[in-house]
This record gives structure tokens, C-alpha cells and sequence, in this order.
DNA sequence: CTGAGATAGTTATCATGATAACTATGGAGG
DNA sequence: CCTCCATAGTTATCATGATAACTATCTCAG
């Protein structure tokens, strides 16, 4: 997450431009205005999700398997290649997912090291009831730009 | 942090279009792509911080002071409205940047409730050795683009 | 077969974000 | 000058990201 609230005026860009004249001061404008505008977004997805006991990366792992063409079910290093996450991370979510009803995890694959995820029934609706209103508030949020200037 | 490595193909997005009519595809795609753009080099700033004992708040803090017109030092409650951070997240990351010896802290103001955080010579002395490469690494990761079609 | 190394996932531990509830100080009405 | 409420910052605790080191299984050369 970039926390700066209110970005650098553009007289104070110049100032450092000129102190740092390597600086390209279009680019690091535009980064900073990415990086604020993506953290707000990535603030109100994980605020929605919360409200259907979801993060963000719940959400992508069931959204994942999924979206998955012809498989039901993904392997946890199936779901790691999608999913930019340590593998920590990833057993533990992959767990508590499971213990929430919403994954069902088995050894059924040829390679017993291997553990095969699939979505439950309730993991399915869940996406269902998500979805809608996850669409609808990236569409407002792109749709309303930030007003600034 | 958005963590999807490969985002959804455009056909995957329409077939979730049709399903959820009231979506709008194109905002969608726009805002993954801004998602996961930001994320990455929010990695990389906060891996190329890390070579200076710093992470992106510890660096957000001290430019936040050394920017400041007309002041040498703010209040932690100036920080914070520059900075969109909770209040106990403030409090620990400026007791180590004191003990770091970046920042010093001192009870000078009127209102004793508050803290007054000022660069020290070490603090203003990283800022500008962490500042040319910063400002490097976001230009040549904006002039990159991301090659994908 | 067997032993070495690769691979899949787990455990232990740390770092750093959050909220809730706390202390200490300040200010304003009576 | 007290009491009460607001404000500044802290403490306690939790959530969720990371890395390092571990176990279990698999693969392959000999």
C-alpha cells in the first residue's frame, strides 16, 4: 500500500527535479498517482470483501479456481503460479478457507505431496453473492476519476 | 497489494460480462491492470528501500518532514494527516526511526500532549542517498511499460 | 533397490498493517 | 477552580504479509 495522501505539488516536484536533475518528473508524477489511486481501490475492494468475511486474496484464490477452464480443481503450487503470495501465506489462506466451508482440499492427484483445492457449493455462491457488487464498485470507482485539477 | 500474476484474458472477462450484465468489462480490465501495475512497483520500491534500512512508510515519514515549507519539524498528528496510516502504526514506526537516529523527537510545542519529529544530519543524509535512485527506479519502470501486447 | 537431490507443502518466527481501549493533557462552561 | 469532553499519543492485541528451515514424497543415476 503507498499511504501518501496528499501527493507532492507540482512546484515541489520541480524543486526536487532540480536538486535531482536525473529526475524524469512526468514519470514520478505519474507513478505516485498510480500508486495513491490503486492503494484507495485496494482499500475499498478489501473493505467490501470484509463484509462477507473475504480478503482480497480469499477472494482471488476462489475466483481462481473458479474462472479455471476445464479443471474443478487447482493443486496449492497450481494456485501459487497464479497468485503472487508465498507459499506460507498461501497454506495457511487455502486452510482457513477450507475450514470455512468454502474450499474442500484432498490428496486424490497421482503425487501424494500434492494437495488438489476445489469450491465448494457455498464457496460457489459465495462468488455468486460477491461478484455483482465487486464489478458495480470497480465501475464506480474508475468511473468517477479523482477530481483533482 | 494485488496479487494476481496473470490477469484474466479478454475472453474470460467478456464470458464473466455476459454472466454479470452489469458489468462494465472495460473499467474492469483497466482497473486489474492498474491493480497489479502499482503492486509491483510498490515490491520493488519497497525492495530497493529495504538495501537502506528503510520501508516505504519509513522513507514516506522523513521526505514528508524534509518537504514541509517554512517548518523543520511536525507533530505526529501532522504526520498522520499527510500520511494515511493508523495512529499506533505512527507511533511505533517514528520510535524506531528515533532509535535509528533518523528522526529526533522532542516535547518543545505549546501543547505538551504533542511531539515535535525533526530530520537529524543522519536522517536528512539517507534521504538523499535513497533519493536519486528512487527516482531512477520509477522512471525506468514508468518507461518500461509492462510488454504485454 | 538405494541414496541424493528436487519438489510440495508445513511450521516457526518475524514485520508491519489494523482496531479498541487506555493515559495524559488541554480547554470551556458553570 | 472543578468537571466534562476533546485531543495527542500509547498499549494491547490481532491479522496477514514475509523468509528460513523443516517433513514428506518423488525421481533418477548408479
Amino acid at each position: 500500500m503507498f499511504f501518501l495522501k496528499e501527493l507532492p505539488s507540482r512546484e515541489m516536484m520541480e524543486r526536487y527535479g532540480s536538486r535531482y536533475p536525473e529526475m524524469n518528473v512526468n514519470a514520478v508524477s505519474d507513478a505516485l498517482v498510480m500508486m495513491r489511486r490503486a492503494s484507495l481501490l485496494i482499500r475499498e475492494l478489501e473493505a467490501y470483501f470484509a463484509r462477507f468475511d473475504l480478503s482480497l486474496l480469499r477472494f482471488l484464490i476462489l475466483i481462481i479456481i473458479d474462472r479455471e477452464p476445464g479443471k474443478e480443481a487447482l493443486t496449492m503450487g497450481e494456485i501459487k503460479e497464479r497468485v503472487d503470495v508465498s507459499k506460507p501465506v498461501m497454506t495457511r489462506t487455502i486452510k482457513t478457507l477450507d475450514s470455512d466451508g468454502l474450499v474442500a482440499v484432498s490428496h486424490r492427484g497421482a503425487d501424494r505431496r500434492s494437495k488438489l483445492v476445489l469450491l465448494t457449493e457455498s464457496g460457489r455462491r459465495t462468488l455468486d453473492k460477491v461478484l455483482p457488487g465487486y464489478f458495480e464498485l470497480i465501475g464506480n470507482f474508475m468511473g468517477a476519476g479523482d477530481g483533482s485539477s
